[in-house]
RNA sequence: GGAGGAUUCGCCUAGUGGCCUAUGGCGCUCGCUUGGAAAGCGAGUUGGGGGCAACCCCUCGCGGGUUCAAAUCCCGCAUCCUCCGCCA
């Protein structure tokens, strides 16, 4: 949700921002219509009910007194009772008034995306601009030998088992056995280790949440199709710990002084992939579950910028430490999400696919998920809202998918980067005999 | 799943239709005092909305209802606790 006052004092920041995006410019005229219909409704009820009030604190005394055998005041009481009546039942309309009004003032808003960051690259998904990059691809013709995808070394090594799981699940599943659940496990712990160094508290949250929480961090907006959801009992799965952590403290107040609030998220992550068919059908790049180490932070709104140059320095480190090439991404103004005024992903690289993909994506959010969730910190007066910042540190699916790609030798066998060893207890993931 | 109880300011708590413009304590903040602290004394301490302002309105878990008037009465929901059942 956006801040009322900035679409009230600079509707022409919104305007440019709205186009930035490629969406509807138009929509804060209609919501500054509608917002003046609720404002004077709102007024004249407020007025209104204060009148009632005076009136009602009248109407007791009088009818103690005429309890009392006062009859002398029955007639003034009768005109009170009537006046306050017609009182009552011009509210009561008012308030239906009012309440519609706000609703529409409400809805418009909704329609809103968060102000893009003026730094960000203006554009479509392509205009993307290019940071930075890190480490080079292996040169394997030099090594000798074509490189392997995912899909064959997981089965060489007895890691992955695609078939199974869409035996047993569907397409976009699979299972994860032998040196594959351990790598997962490590990796896991690897990035909890690197988390907590940096100051986050380590976190397992619940993976379902009520439709609160969903709609509060924002995806029960355009990407609801995206999102499961359990009807027997009202209950989402999340498609990122994002959500169970950004409503960890939703209704909160904070202690100002104990800003930034950083959580490690681990949980599983499920997506439909609703308006993906056909895109990354082989392997496990795209799937309907894997599971996340995400980071979040609550922080003043002062630093989220800061706090978000962080976020993206804690994944180049952690990538970096798994001896992974990649490179950089500011993502454009049109392929932002709602709630992000900026984001930065980083995209290893995938040999069997030449390409560079995304295995890391951080976003500031400004105050954006906070208004909608109510998150506020106490600072010397009042309370204000707090901004919130969210970044993949470890993707399981798609980090394997390039630690095997990218660490394979010829034989098939998987170099483990330093850093990992001590976490999974191997130096090198060798094919298995026979395939379980 | 069944039965009962609870939900008031950061925490505890008083409050059974109008005197609630919500009590008291703890904690916290500021001041006095002190060499400094503790104790003591004094003041402050839920948030939100509208209005140029004076000021007004909302907020007692949430949503409805009754009433001129609701923390208080009625209905629904949520959460927590206790007991029973089931399960790990």
């Amino acid at each position: 949700m956006l801040d009322p006052k900035l679409l009230r004092e600079t509707p022409e920041l919104v305007k440019a921002s709205q186009r930035a995006r490629g969406a509807d410019e138009g929509l804060v005229d209609a919501w500054h219509a509608a917002d003046s219909n609720w404002r004077s409704l709102n007024t004249k009820y407020d007025l209104i009910r204060a009148e009632q009030k005076n009136l009602s604190k009248a109407i007791g005394p009088l009818q103690g007194k005429l309890k009392g055998g006062d009859s002398a005041v029955q007639d003034e009481l009768a005109q009170l009772m009537q006046k306050a009546t017609a009182l009552a039942d011009e509210l009561t309309q008012l308030a239906v008034d009012r309440d519609a009004a706000e609703a529409a003032a409400n809805k418009i808003m909704g329609g809103f995306a968060n102000i893009v960051d003026a730094d960000a690259p203006v554009g479509g998904e392509d205009d993307f601009k290019i940071i930075e990059t890190i480490g080079t691809p292996r040169d394997f013709k030099a090594a000798g030998f074509e490189p392997k995808d995912h899909i064959e070394l997981g089965e060489l090594l007895g890691a992955i088992d695609i078939e199974r799981g869409a035996k047993v699940s569907g397409s976009r599943f699979y299972y994860l056995t032998g040196v594959g659940a351990l790598l997962e496990l490590a990796l896991v712990r690897m990035a909890m280790d690197f988390a907590t160094k940096w100051g986050f508290t380590a976190v397992i949250p619940p993976a379902l949440v009520r439709p609160q929480a969903m709609e509060g961090t924002g995806f029960l907006g355009q990407a609801a199709v995206d999102v499961y959801h359990l009807p027997a009992d009202d209950l989402y799965l999340v498609g990122t710990s994002e959500v169970p952590l950004a409503a960890f403290h939703m209704d909160e107040i904070l202690d100002g002084r104990d800003l930034p609030l950083r959580y490690a998220g681990f949980s599983p992550c499920f997506r439909r992939e609703a308006g993906s068919h056909g895109k990354d059908t082989k392997g496990i790049i795209r799937v309907h579950w894997f599971d996340k180490v995400e980071l979040f932070a609550f922080c003043d709104p002062k630093d989220a910028a800061a706090e978000h140059a962080k976020f993206l320095e804690f994944e180049k480190e952690f990538l970096t430490a798994l001896e992974l090439p990649f490179r950089v991404l500011d993502i454009a103004t049109g392929d932002l999400g709602m709630s992000a005024i900026r984001k930065f992903d980083c995209e290893a690289w995938i040999p069997s696919q030449s390409a560079y993909r995304e295995v890391t994506s951080t976003s500031n959010c400004t105050t954006f998920q906070s208004r909608r969730l109510r998150i506020r910190s106490k600072v010397s007066e009042g309370a204000e809202y707090v901004s919130t910042l969210n970044g993949t540190l470890m993707a399981s699916t798609r980090t394997i998918v390039a630690l095997l790609e990218n660490h394979q030798q010829a034989d098939g066998s998987v170099k483990v980067p330093k850093a990992l060893i001590p976490h999974l207890g191997m130096e090198v993931l060798t094919p298995v005999a026979k395939r379980i």
